[in-house]
DNA sequence: ATTCTTACA
DNA sequence: TGTAAGGA
């Protein structure tokens, strides 16, 4: 708690815990001052509100990544200050220094998911951006390292930087929403695939029906066909539900 | 002398 | 986590 509210205080107003103002003359870093440099230790620490044992600390049990390598020296760049910032983040929401390793372990294992995510074609389904705190925030109490590993194998959620990236607002919206009202965020995710599933089949059965007749109607295209397709489909779903509805 | 690690409390 | 001691 200490550590975290140094850190929100740093943030703020630009000052961190302990009056550091020995007049060493190093440069205070601010927040998204200077992208791309990178700190030492010491510059590190400061900058996070937090010392330099807490670093290799956190660093010991593979909470940052390690350090480049120079001879004697390590160098930590922005990657590293915004980890530093996130478990700060993370620890004032509660969660416990084990959990949030774990959740480190299970975001790096998803850092290449985000060229997947990346190269999307044209699609009206906008990627979310946003940060591990927000995610947590979003999904209360179900951001764990096998929901995070979950999410990433069903493509939901990717990686772009320090950020987390999901795939589609609207999925994000619908199933925090679910979560928030007690579902588990597994059954949810779960529930998500099987849908997925069927709506592949939906798609595929559109891409052939396009390929049928592009022949003789070369201006039949999948984007031609996108909003008579979806209006299709949820007019159908209605139905469907609609059948079920009434018969039981 | 400086920067970082190891070891101990 | 703080701190003292030691390697490079």
């Amino acid at each position: 708690m200490g550590v975290a509210e140094e850190v929100a205080d740093a943030v703020t107003d630009g000052t961190a815990g302990t009056g550091g103002t020995s007049g060493s003359g190093a440069e205070d870093a601010r927040e998204g001052g200077t992208p791309g440099r990178e700190y030492r230790m010491e510059e590190l620490a400061r900058a996070a509100g937090i010392t330099v044992r807490t670093v290799r600390f956190y660093r010991e049990r593979g909470l940052i990544p390690p350090p480049r390598r120079e001879g004697r020296i390590a160098w930590y760049d922005d990657h590293h200050l915004a980890r530093l910032r996130t478990i700060a983040a993370l620890l004032e929401r509660g969660h416990t220094l084990q959990g949030i390793a774990e959740l480190a372990e299970a975001f790096e294992k998803g850092r290449d998911v985000a060229e997947l995510l990346g190269i999307d074609g044209p699609s009206e389904e906008t990627p979310v951006r946003l940060t591990p705190e927000e995610l947590a925030d979003r999904f209360a109490g179900e951001v764990t390292p096998e929901n995070l590993a979950a999410a990433m194998e069903f493509g939901y959620l990717g990686t772009d930087g320090d950020d987390i990236v999901h795939i589609s607002r609207r999925l994000l919206d619908a199933s925090a929403t679910l979560v928030r009202k007690g579902v588990p965020l597994v059954a949810v995710m779960e529930a998500g695939q099987r849908i997925r599933e069927h709506a592949d089949a939906l798609a595929e059965l559109l891409l052939s029906f396009t390929l049928e007749h592009a022949a003789e109607h070369p201006e039949l295209t999948v984007e031609e066909l996108r909003p008579l397709a979806k209006s299709v489909v949820e007019a159908e779903l209605s139905l469907a539900l609609d059948r079920r509805l009434h018969q039981a």
